[in-house]
DNA sequence: TTTAGGG
DNA sequence: CCCTAAA
């Protein structure tokens, strides 16, 4: 599993020097990093090296941090660590905000085993406020505010590896809960977690209280104590660069549960902090909804792995084991000749009970038994990345530029033939043509990256890939991201900017940072905003009970849209399928004379 | 390529 | 969201 992340939360001074490293290596940083926060986007390459993250990649992390909304709550002593996320009402921002984020380090990695990935970005305190979009010491999961500096000396994880890599072992004043009595584990782990476990296996215990201890990002974590003078850790310098530790295991398997488990912590460390302030929707409401179910679950959480394991991680999980059997190779096909295919095994791949969608293409005359692993590159034109993932990495990186090539070479016309099949994905360094591909992977990469996000991303989140069957057999990856408030502000505000129907304009001006949107999209999404604009004013409210499924989009919103709408001549989208308009007792202002 | 609409 | 016809 070469595609594991860790962030690195080694001590302090070691921060600092990637912090100052980061800041003279980059030259597009702008001025307004203020008191930053700094992370290394990175990604391990097929071959161990550490390659810098593609803007996409930063881009989401950007977006990570700016989608979730309103949260001002502001913790006392983490006022300095505040990591502020701005929504700019400005579009102009925007691209700022990204420049910010252009950082990237090249980073030499002790790869020998452990899977290291250092994420580490920027986030620039920019200058802008749009108090309901000012998400400063709220999302834990991005945007961590735990002013303990102490933590990253002493509770690394290395510590909590027991395999721990020569680099980061010499941390200094590292808490030995080696010497810890099983018993004395269980009390600690009690008193970190506030409960107790069964576990016996004293290396979990370990690990798991170094990961309760390292892990968590909020302030709770400043000033934790562990009672009984076992471990004592009281940071609240509040001088300190937070510092999202992760441990992760070069196991595959281990990873999943890993971040699974640090999910659980993650939560659990809330639960006991009441500064956490209300953890609002964060991130497709995963963290929150992990956050509920749990706290309800902690003990299955914590003891084994009790969810099943996401699809996503599934899929990967699949295709390396299909290749692992097929021997795969790139199959790529042109629109009009199909290139050979050399997928060879046509195995369903099965795991955790769950079966993965596999097909058989006819293609010039032969059976193609391909994983559906398709990724839907939004805009048509974009190269599929292609993966590989190969436990001897030696020669992967080669292969799949050459892979890549082959593919690019033979036409990436072929709107449904073209599409690169079941290849593990793996980025390859092609930011430019593979940016949105770069921006969807690192979705999918946030399930090993972020543990807290691991685990309910997939279920929870509003990222969802959903493959549907086509006529021709074929199947096409719906990509599924629901709109976040603060995207429908922006797409709002970029409409009576731009006026409705420049979309384009929009998307370029006002959605510059969202690689994902695309004009269409904001075409789309406007034209549901009037609908439910339009639908909301009339009616009487008997749809309430209607649980939003989609994200309840505030009054004045609307009524903004509806007001563009009117400026922008436009009005009920014609016909509201479904919806009867029983309006008639529309107000009188509305414009629009609707009949019916 | 971008828009507008239908599905 | 996706797909397409039009522009």
């Amino acid at each position: 599993m070469e595609t594991v992340v860790e962030v690195e939360g080694s001590d302090e001074e070691k921060f600092k020097d990637s912090l100052i490293n980061n800041f003279i290596c980059n030259t597009s940083l702008p001025k307004q990093v203020e008191d930053p926060v700094v992370y290394k986007l990175v990604r391990v390459e097929g071959d161990g090296r550490l390659v810098p993250a593609t803007d996409d990649e930063i881009i989401e992390v950007t977006d990570l941090l700016k989608d979730e909304t309103i949260n001002v709550d502001i913790v006392p002593n983490s006022e300095r660590n505040m990591c502020i996320s701005i929504e700019e009402s400005s579009n102009e921002a925007a691209p700022l905000e990204n420049q910010g984020f252009l950082q990237r380090q090249q980073d030499k990695a002790d790869t020998g085993k452990l899977n290291v990935m250092v994420q580490e970005s920027t986030f620039p305190l920019v200058g802008d406020s749009d108090a309901i979009n000012i998400n400063r010491d709220s999302d834990p999961g991005e945007c961590s505010n735990s002013p303990s500096p102490k933590m990253g000396n002493a509770l690394s994880p290395t510590t909590v590896c027991g395999n721990s890599k020569p680099d980061f072992s010499k941390l200094k004043g590292e808490i030995c809960l080696d010497n810890l009595s099983i018993r004395e584990l269980h009390e600690t782990f009690k008193a970190t977690f506030g409960r107790d476990t069964s576990v016996k296996d004293k290396s979990w215990l370990k690990r798991r209280i170094m990961m309760g201890l390292t892990n968590s990002c909020d302030v709770s974590m400043s000033n934790f104590t562990i009672k009984d003078g076992k471990v004592l850790v009281t940071g609240n310098e509040g001088n300190s660069k937070e510092v999202y530790a992760h441990a992760i295991f070069s196991d595959p398997l281990n990873v999943f549960d890993e971040t699974k488990e640090s999910s659980a912590i993650y939560s659990t460390s809330h639960q006991e902090d009441s500064q956490v302030v209300s953890l609002k929707r964060l991130r497709s409401h995963d963290l929150v909804d992990s956050y509920r179910s749990d706290s309800l679950n902690q003990e299955e959480l914590t003891a084994k792995r009790v969810r099943k394991p996401t699809r996503r991680y599934i899929e990967e999980l699949s295709e390396v084991e299909s290749q692992g059997r097929g021997r795969l190779t790139s199959s790529c096909q042109g629109s009009g000749q199909p290139s050979p295919q050399l997928y060879t095994t046509a195995k369903a791949v099965h795991s955790d009970s769950r079966t993965f969608v596999t097909r058989l293409d006819s293609l010039a005359g032969i059976k193609v038994p391909c994983v559906s692993r398709l990724r839907r590159s939004r805009p048509r034109k974009d190269v599929m990345s292609l993966m590989f993932h190969h436990s001897s990495m030696g020669a992967v990186t080669g292969i799949v530029k050459k892979a890549l090539h082959s593919y690019q070479s033979v036409g990436e016309s072929g709107s449904n033939y073209g599409r690169i099949m079941s290849i593990h994905k793996q980025h390859v360094e092609e930011p430019e043509k593979l940016r949105h591909c770069e921006a969807t992977d690192k979705i999918e990469h946030d399930q090993y990256m972020n543990g807290r996000d691991s685990g309910s991303s997939e279920d929870v989140c509003n990222d969802k890939v959903v493959t549907v069957p086509t006529a021709m057999g074929r199947i096409r990856r719906k990509h599924h991201r629901a709109w976040t408030l603060s995207e429908v502000m922006k797409l709002v505000d970029g409409v009576s900017r731009y006026g409705a129907g420049r979309w384009s304009e929009i998307k370029r001006l006002a959605f510059a940072s969202y690689s994902y949107r695309t004009s269409v999209d904001l075409k789309d999404k406007w034209r549901n905003l009037l609908k439910a604009a339009n639908f909301a004013s009339a009616p009487t409210d008997v749809m309430n009970s209607r649980k939003h499924a989609t994200t309840p989009i505030p009054a004045p919103i609307l009524s903004r849209v509806r007001e563009l709408a009117e400026i922008n001549g436009q009005s009920l989208p014609s016909n509201l399928s479904s919806v009867k308009v029983g309006l008639n007792g529309r107000s009188a202002n509305r414009s629009a004379p609707r009949y019916l």
